[in-house]
DNA sequence: TATCCAGAGTGAACGGTGTTCACTAAATGA
DNA sequence: TCATTTAGTGAACACCGTTCACTCTGGATA
């Protein structure tokens, strides 16, 4: 027990489960939450519903996971982008822009990502772990990262607030990749009328988003 | 039958439709799309479940006309703030928080509101319905004309074409309410530092994006 | 008034879902 | 070799949306 080898019984389990997260996964990306089921999966790899239920205690852990794990990739896309050596403000729209074209890779990832929260929220919370220990605080640390260097630099306004820039920065893309996840297409919907192609748009909206932070503006006097 | 007066028999139907609606809104209202099933409904009312299907197609034509309505009372909230007599930034303003006020009251319905459109959609354009007939289109008019006013005005950037404008501002909003219907007590939440309060910052939120639209700010070259 | 029928309302069933549980069989450790 | 854990199963439970054959009744018609 106190050896830290991996018996040849561990490694078996870890294939069926990657098994199933690579059965679940599929369905997933093709079809959503509603596609997916356990007799789905089970179906998938061959085996029983039942089984299933020997690696994950519930249909919603094993979608956490997946959820967990786009939500991860997510994250260190945005934070390779941010770290790039580019001009200050090049690099804030490349986020911006950058977190919406990799949320969009997967809709129903994104969204059910963001569905299932409330609960999971209040989780951990109760598991005593602090913002900056979730996928979600970490990628709300890179944008407040951002949003500090912006104010020093001088390139936000000074009086901005980096905590509630960050959240509001953060609703607007979120709602650009809402928008796509909910309406494919988006931008060019049968109940708008045209103007932008979808990846032209992105841009123009991650332009939006900085330009509101931007020293200079005008706004309440 | 080309008499236009309403039976009893008419008057009855439409009560029984009202009684199943109010029900379904109630429980929608308060448990989500998840919580509401057609035997729970007529539980609620004292029918079979069989009977509710003498009046609807499926659940989720009766689900739509609770977002339907829903809807409609979001749209006409937000252009009766947009006609009022106040200076144009102010009305902007107002009326990007309003959006957001009046759809987090009923969070349940404002995501569902979005959550099955892909399919709606596709339908309402094969009925032949313009994008200005719809609720949704409709919505999108009074966004559109709030950013050829402001143009027109000299309060936005004269380059800014309204269209895209107003599909960005619209992202911007739909996606601070979304996250507050999703996680509710957003911005105050486990997973972020603490700011604003809710209130105060919908309105620093609408403040900011009005601001990106502003005439004199900084940007691209 | 007697008759007919459209339509409201029903109970039982079908196929689907997540989940549980008693069970077998195989692998592991002593 | 024996005991114990553990992977895997099939059947069942309680729910879901939906359908269908059926009864009953209110109102129009002959």
């Amino acid at each position: 027990m106190q050896e830290s080898e991996i018996t040849p019984a561990e490694r078996r389990r870890l294939r069926v489960r990657g098994a199933i997260l690579d059965a679940a996964e599929r369905v997933f990306a093709e079809e959503g939450e509603a596609g997916l089921s356990i007799r789905r999966i089970a179906e998938e790899i061959d085996y029983s519903p039942a089984a299933i239920y020997k690696y994950f205690n519930s249909k919603d852990d094993l979608v956490e996971v997946l959820k967990e794990s786009f939500f991860g990739r997510l994250l260190a896309i945005v934070h390779e982008i941010a770290d790039r050596n580019e001009p200050f403000l090049n690099r804030a729209r490349r986020c911006t822009a950058g977190y919406v074209r990799v949320a969009i890779e997967k809709p129903h990832h994104y969204v059910a990502a963001f569905s299932g929260i409330a609960s999971e929220d209040a989780a951990s919370a109760h598991h005593d772990e602090g913002f900056d220990q979730t996928n979600k605080g970490q990628a709300f640390g890179v944008l407040t990262d951002m949003m500090i260097e912006g104010i020093e630099g001088g390139h936000f306004r000074a009086d901005l607030d980096p905590v509630d820039a960050a959240k509001s920065v953060w609703a607007s893309i979120h709602g650009l990749a809402m928008m796509i996840a909910h309406l494919p297409g988006f931008p060019a919907t049968a109940s708008m009328p045209a103007g932008l192609d979808q990846g032209a748009f992105i841009d123009f909206h991650a332009d939006l988003v900085v330009r509101s932070l931007e020293a200079g503006a005008g706004g309440t006097p």
